[in-house]
RNA sequence: GCCUGAGUGGCGAAAUUGGUAUACGCGCCAGACUCAAAAUCUGGUGGUGGCAACACCGUGAGAGUUCGAGUCUCUCCUCAGGCACCA
């Protein structure tokens, strides 16, 4: 008899799967798909330590869905590619003084031994390099359309710029004011930027939320991060002047309690609204607002501080004279820049008004809240309009819509909705990323590299550090810069800044299928009949940006008429987070594990089951390498029984428990539950083997076809080993279970008294309520508790429990 | 501070969504096989008391609803992740 090699079986079936193109598509069945299920997977960066364990967890997780679809029936499409741009490859190429054109191919190199060595149904026909110029042609193209639509602009603007790293630096790359990657701290500088205007979909990127199948954490995630308020612009007239300044609330029921306003420094008409006699304060705290790195500027525990520019404005609705400050509390970014200050109900303007000694003036009046002026904190809460003239005894509610109303038949005001989403800055002053397609003429200004002449190939650089200034390397090669402008034919530059590689995993998914295509970026048709995504599953780290991102491009190439759908993913999981020793699994905390040896070790299989057998697949779990012993048992206890199965038909209470688990496995894999269905095969294994019985061919042969998900290369030498000719996946079909076999004859059913558990008595399936209540009282136990009181009442739970309510004793 | 999750044996975790808490696995204990070990197989394994039948206690803490609560409601504690001067 055969022992179990895991190392021969699966190196067996990979060369097997290779020779036969088992898992691969050609572009005629791309094109003419029945039962298309497109089952995508978050792609990784490749980085020179290769894939880690929880890599691994999240892939086989997800392959374990695309493998149980398609013996379901589905054509499942299940791509891999590389995230092969950006600073951390850059960063590293650094660290270790290579240049990352040596370093990434090799890398990918080896991901994809790894990837391939745990046995994923990858399309290797249809990958896709973000870092290949046929890749990147056709993300400079999507830029170009983009920058045609009026969708991506340039602007000056301040970022965050990393004094370690020298660039500029996304928001979402700075935790806690200090460089994600280095943990430098961050400061700002004024450049001029590439911007995609993703705030114009805002509203329509927050509509379609509650649409999507994607769970609950998610869509509140990108909820939030979309941040709509609604509130109302409230144009308050400069004193002495025609000007006015726009200020963005969501209170204007508290517009009376408005006693001083407050502008971003950075403010467009601060020097203009500045006293001759202020200035000179003025100007020192704006300049030193622009000193202030972002640490600072976040802190909001610090104490207020700003400065009176010595001019006023006049409240619209008491037309009372009020100052105007500037504080770095309000941010330029959001809302006008300017806000109405409300110190009596709001926090941030009551700490302001203390320090500055400014009015305070109470004007709404809650239920549980002050009485009067006299405060020690802001109330922000609702209750009914005090000092407000008209508008007393309103409340909250109904005075916004009254006040908003008002100001606008006055025309000084409007009702609004803000959102904290900003636009997207896909500038980057580093060597490696794809060129941003532009070429800068001095009449014509920045024109769009005609799409003949993509890609812009981002030429070989020996020295690709970036410079003090901030200037992109890419300036320094001076015979790539130095181009004729492509409208007028004068010299002109190109860009030098390359984008963001969040723009080049924006649309991955939409290349996968049509890597054949060499013209064009995508077709329509095949798009069309393989998106929306069916599955997709990826970290949570991803969950607000680049969903959001490709959420936004989708939308943005369906306006332009190129897809009939906007949005991208039907369906999203996240994946939980691998823990070990108490914290999650990375790389900054060092405690990551490299598969490979386990592998060699224990085989594919084994590490894939045991990694989906730790806990809830969207929860995580926590790793602790000898729980491997229980999946690698079964699998060796699965092979025996094979190995010695008979010829024949279940037996009936093994057939039972078959169906019982057929039921649970597929129930738990559709939930992602791979843990429970894994727990349910063992269970059902237990069953076939116990007692030293000799297994049915049927019994088993319906298990190995459930395990192929799990374990795909012992599931196709069993099917093999069983008789039947490979592949599983094409020549199996996913066991259905009969509810008719579920019912027993006989059930356990627990008998209550009085709510605590007394006995357990085995009685016939259809017996009546009174027929199970004689035969409870019967029991010694239960009569105990029942013989001498009253039956008030019995509570049947079919083939659970039965309740029995006793009074007082007689 | 705000938003998500989550707290169940020695450990990872189950519990058909209000119905017999601890399935499945790890570990541990005992036994079989073996000269021995590993592997494998068999049985046991929440706590306290009891020879036993059984009783009481037990799902982060406390209250509540209910015949019945890990599950629902309220108050609180702890941990993980995210956001944070967003007017």
């Amino acid at each position: 008899m055969n022992t179990y090699d895991p190392t021969l079986v699966e190196t067996k079936w990979q060369r097997r799967w290779d020779e036969q193109g088992t898992n691969l598509f050609d572009e005629a069945k791309l094109r003419h798909a029945e039962k298309p299920y497109y089952n995508l997977m978050m792609f990784p960066y490749p980085s020179a330590e290769g894939l880690h364990i929880g890599n691994i967890y999240a892939y086989t997780g997800a392959d374990i869905q695309g493998r149980f679809q398609r013996l379901n029936g589905k054509r499942v499409f299940e791509p891999m590619g590389f995230d092969a741009f950006g600073i951390h490859s850059e960063n590293f190429a650094l660290k270790i003084g290579t240049n990352p054109n040596e370093l990434i191919p090799s890398n990918i190199a080896n991901f994809t031994k790894q990837l391939r060595r745990i046995g994923g149904m990858f399309d290797w026909n249809h990958t896709v390099d973000t870092t290949d110029p046929d890749y990147y042609r056709w993300t400079q193209w999507i830029f170009v359309q983009l920058f045609k639509a009026g969708l991506v602009v340039r602007r000056k603007s301040a970022v965050n710029w990393c004094p370690q790293c020298k660039t500029v630096l996304a928001n979402e790359q700075v935790i806690d004011g200090k460089c994600e990657r280095c943990d430098a701290q961050v400061g700002q500088r004024r450049l001029p930027q590439w911007f995609v205007r993703i705030t114009e979909y805002a509203d329509r990127l927050l509509k379609n939320i509650p649409q999507l199948d994607w769970s609950e954490t998610t869509k509140v995630a990108q909820t939030n991060w979309i941040g709509a308020s609604d509130g109302a612009y409230v144009d308050f007239a400069v004193a002495d002047s025609d000007m006015s300044i726009k200020v963005f609330t969501t209170r204007p029921d508290t517009l009376f309690g408005a006693t001083y306003m407050v502008l971003a420094p950075e403010h467009s008409l601060v020097a203009e609204l500045t006293d001759s006699s202020q200035s000179e304060s003025v100007q020192a705290y704006v300049e030193s607002a622009r000193q202030w790195d972002i640490v600072e500027r976040q802190k909001t525990d610090r104490d207020k501080t700003g400065v009176f520019l010595g001019s006023h404005c006049i409240n619209p609705v008491n037309r009372k004279s009020i100052p105007i400050w500037i504080s770095d509390y309000v941010l330029a970014e959001y809302g006008t820049g300017a806000i109405m200050a409300v110190p009596a109900h709001d926090q941030r303007d009551f700490e302001f008004a203390v320090k500055f000694d400014l009015p305070i003036q109470l004007v709404i009046q809650g239920a549980d809240g002050p009485q009067n002026d006299s405060l020690d904190a802001a109330y922000s809460g609702d209750g009914v309009l005090v000092n407000s003239d008209k508008f007393d005894g309103l409340d909250s509610e109904d005075a916004k819509n009254r006040i908003v109303a008002d100001l606008q038949d006055r025309g000084l005001g409007e009702a609004v909705t803000t959102y904290r989403l900003h636009d997207w800055c896909i500038s980057r002053q580093r060597y490696w990323g794809p060129p941003i397609p532009i070429i800068h003429c001095p009449d014509c200004g920045p024109v769009a590299v005609p799409e003949q002449d993509l890609p812009v190939v981002l030429p070989y650089l020996e020295d690709f550090k970036p410079n003090e200034e901030g200037e992109s390397p890419l300036s320094r090669d001076t015979t790539w810069c130095n181009v004729s402008c492509p409208k007028c034919g004068k010299d002109a530059k190109r860009e030098t800044d390359v984008s963001d590689t969040f723009l080049d995993s924006a649309w991955y998914f939409l290349r996968y299928p049509c890597t054949d295509i060499e013209d064009a970026p995508f077709n329509s048709e095949i798009l069309d009949s393989w998106l929306p995504v069916h599955s997709y599953i990826g970290g949570n780290e991803h969950a607000v940006l680049h969903l959001l991102y490709s959420r936004f491009l989708t939308m943005a190439l369906h306006d332009l008429g190129f897809t009939k759908f906007e949005e991208p993913y039907q369906k999203f999981r996240a994946h939980g987070l691998l823990i070990r020793d108490g914290k999650k699994i990375s790389k900054s905390r060092g405690n990551i594990v490299v598969p490979d040896d386990l592998i060699v070790k224990y085989g594919a299989d084994t590490v894939r089951m045991y990694l989906m057998f730790l806990g809830p697949f969207e929860q995580g779990g926590d790793y602790q390498e000898h729980g491997i012993h229980g999946p690698r048992t079964f699998l060796n206890r699965l092979w025996q029984s094979v190995e010695e199965a008979e010829a024949g038909e279940c037996e009936p209470d093994v057939e039972r428990a078959l169906h019982a688990t057929i039921e649970r496995v597929t129930r738990s894999i559709r939930e992602l539950r791979y843990n429970t269905a894994v727990a349910s095969m063992m269970e059902y294994l237990n069953t076939v083997r116990a007692e030293g019985r000799r297994p049915k061919v049927e019994e088993v042969s319906p298990l190995v076809v459930m395990v192929a998900p799990f374990c795909p290369h012992i599931a196709e030498e069993l099917f093999e080993k069983l008789g039947r000719s490979s592949s599983i996946f094409d020549n199996a079909s996913w066991p259905v279970y009969d509810p008719k076999l579920l019912e027993e004859q006989f059930v356990e059913l627990g008998i209550q008294v009085n709510g605590k558990l007394r006995a357990t008595i085995r009685a016939d399936t259809n017996a009546t309520q009174d027929e199970l209540q004689e035969l409870a009282l019967e029991h010694p136990n239960v009569a105990r508790y029942t013989s001498d009181a009253d039956i008030k009442k019995v509570i049947h739970v079919p083939g659970r429990m039965l309740s029995i309510v006793v009074g007082k004793s007689r």
